[in-house]
DNA sequence: GTAAAAGCTAAACCTAACTTTAGGTCAAGT
DNA sequence: ACTTGACCTAAAGTTAGGTTTAGCTTTTAC
């Protein structure tokens, strides 16, 4: 069984010309033609659920080629994929960090607007900074902008 | 006091050009100049310390310039800038929520290539899919690939 | 058999956020 | 006065990840 390219866009709701595109990055290895055709099979369904995951998760398109091409590889590769997937995942976790200190500041910016509509004004604010605010706004105002 | 172009570069650890861009961009609306020459500020010091973070949070260079416009423009304007946090909050959330099934994800694929150097091929694991695998290692996977 | 729909390519275009380049001005020290 | 280093501008270049365009060919439906 084989897809057509209009077929594999309505899929995965993607623009056909980012299937092309893929493809001529090199995405689909293994992607036959029948008289200049695209013929999609499963293994480029797998292919595309697997750029859909590692696209998520913030790799580059020639990285997500590289692992393409380990895959087509064989075993010989599973210590450069399992190594590329850590590495992602530290990188992830270091994100969700520091997302995290970022989520915090932008609390602390909706309680000083918050409190300076009900003050009228930011004077009040300003003569707690920045030490002296309320110790449940600190702890945001301390993590989103000293650490 | 202010200081030089190149001064606020070291402070920030940040090219000059990226300050002149911003500057071009209108990210600091009340900069002066002697004789063309810019002349920073606490002002300007502030702004870019809320530059930093509004980047951070994933904000565009045209949305600071109309926060930074708002502020310019005084208290009328709380309500618009709360309301700009406000949704740079639910978006950094439900980033985050992405990013922690991406997580699983990574963590599923690192737990199958770990298994696959294990057992010299990936046919056990294959075998396992898409139900039967190890429960904590199903719960990565439905995270990760399936919601 | 023909017309429309779907497919193809190469190449130009797009956006964001900078960076680089080219050519000129200003300021500080000797 | 002169040299050197810091500063200036406008405009072009860069990168990633596509999208659009123009001009074709192939397939499908009637």
């Amino acid at each position: 069984m084989t897809y057509s390219i209009g077929q594999v866009a309505e899929m995965f709701d993607l623009p056909i010309s980012t299937l092309r595109y893929y493809d001529k990055e090199g995405l689909f290895p293994s992607l036959e033609r029948k008289s200049g055709i695209r013929k999609f099979s499963e293994v480029e369904i797998d292919a595309l659920r697997v750029i859909e995951c590692l696209k998520g998760s913030g790799l580059e398109i020639k990285d997500i080629k590289q692992f393409m091409d380990w895959c087509t590889q064989g075993p010989e590769t599973y210590v450069q994929r399992k190594e590329l997937f850590e590495r992602r995942l530290d990188a992830l976790e270091e994100e969700m960090t520091r997302l995290s200190r970022m989520r915090d500041m932008l609390k602390y910016k909706c309680w000083y607007y918050d409190t300076a509509l009900a003050d009228g004004g930011e004077e009040r604010i300003q003569a707690m900074l920045p030490d002296n605010l309320p110790p449940d706004v600190q702890e945001l105002y301390d993590s989103g902008f000293r650490s």
